[in-house]
DNA sequence: ATCGATGCAAACCTTTTGCATGCAG
DNA sequence: CTGCATGCAAAAGGTTTGCATCGAT
């Protein structure tokens, strides 16, 4: 827990140095995101994992903090096609994407380098300069590959 | 026209040969997909293109036209981080991506076949057969580079 | 003539917002 | 204390659905 302890410190941090309130709101959001680390989520499952832990939090504050800890860096949204938004907690230096089962949803996340290169040239081609990536690959997992 | 006569065509066999009744509506949308070709959009901006040509048109018509023709394989889904579904028409063996200019919403398509190589990778490293990627690059436009 | 497709309006679901109250700094 | 943050409920998108009617086959 060593390092969890030293994760939750910085992202105190990100709140009281950019002179928001750390409440007890925000706080108990920050332990389910830390005790939940890697997954993503929606706003409404967010809210139900928080309110295990206070059961009398809103869902506005939930949206609200959400947005906050977007803007702070602390999550960013991950797009998949879905009818609503969901986030994961970010991380620096750990691009990753995912690999995504068209049959049972499953995602496996990856890490790679292999397209920095590749990324110089588009830049180089497009005059466009590369922030960051997100890279999904569908098809199917090794269960679902052999249940067909 | 010549080409977008036989893509007309073979969008239409895609109704009828799923046994789909090919209504006045339908071939308004399919219309208005041709005369844009290449372009995102949301069921919204549908409507209002189609509307345009067929001012009766309804609104739920052009929200079940689009679940159909993602299920037809004639369209599908693109997933940026926004409020709603966006989609654009599938082309075989047209693989493109995106570059998202994260100040001012700009989006290029790039075409590339690098990932290839890296593809065999990962699908023997999490033994999960890929059928489609989806790659977005974000960043910053020429012309918003200039003007930061 | 049949049954799927349509238009309309209502329902639904997710997200945002206004406002009075609460609490961190 | 002060002003930002919260909870609630209402509003605001975007999308889906029920139902009577229409029209492609």
């Amino acid at each position: 827990m060593e390092k969890d302890e030293k994760l939750m410190k910085s992202l105190r941090a990100k709140f009281r140095d950019n002179n928001y309130k750390l409440t007890s709101q925000r706080q108990d959001i920050l332990d389910v995101l830390l005790n939940n680390f890697g997954e993503h989520f929606s706003a409404e499952e967010l809210y139900e994992k928080v309110r295990k832990i206070n059961p009398d939090i809103g869902l506005a504050t939930v949206y609200r903090t959400l947005e906050l800890m977007c803007q702070l860096g602390i999550t960013h949204q991950v797009d998949f096609d879905s009818t609503y938004k969901r986030y994961e907690i970010s991380l620096e230096g750990q691009h990753h994407h995912h690999l995504i089962c068209i049959d049972c949803g499953k995602i496996i996340e990856f890490n790679d380098r292999v397209l920095e290169g590749f990324e110089r040239k588009l830049e180089d081609e497009y005059q466009f300069e590369i922030v960051e990536h997100r890279i999904k690959f569908y098809g199917l997992c090794n269960k679902c590959k052999l249940n067909r």
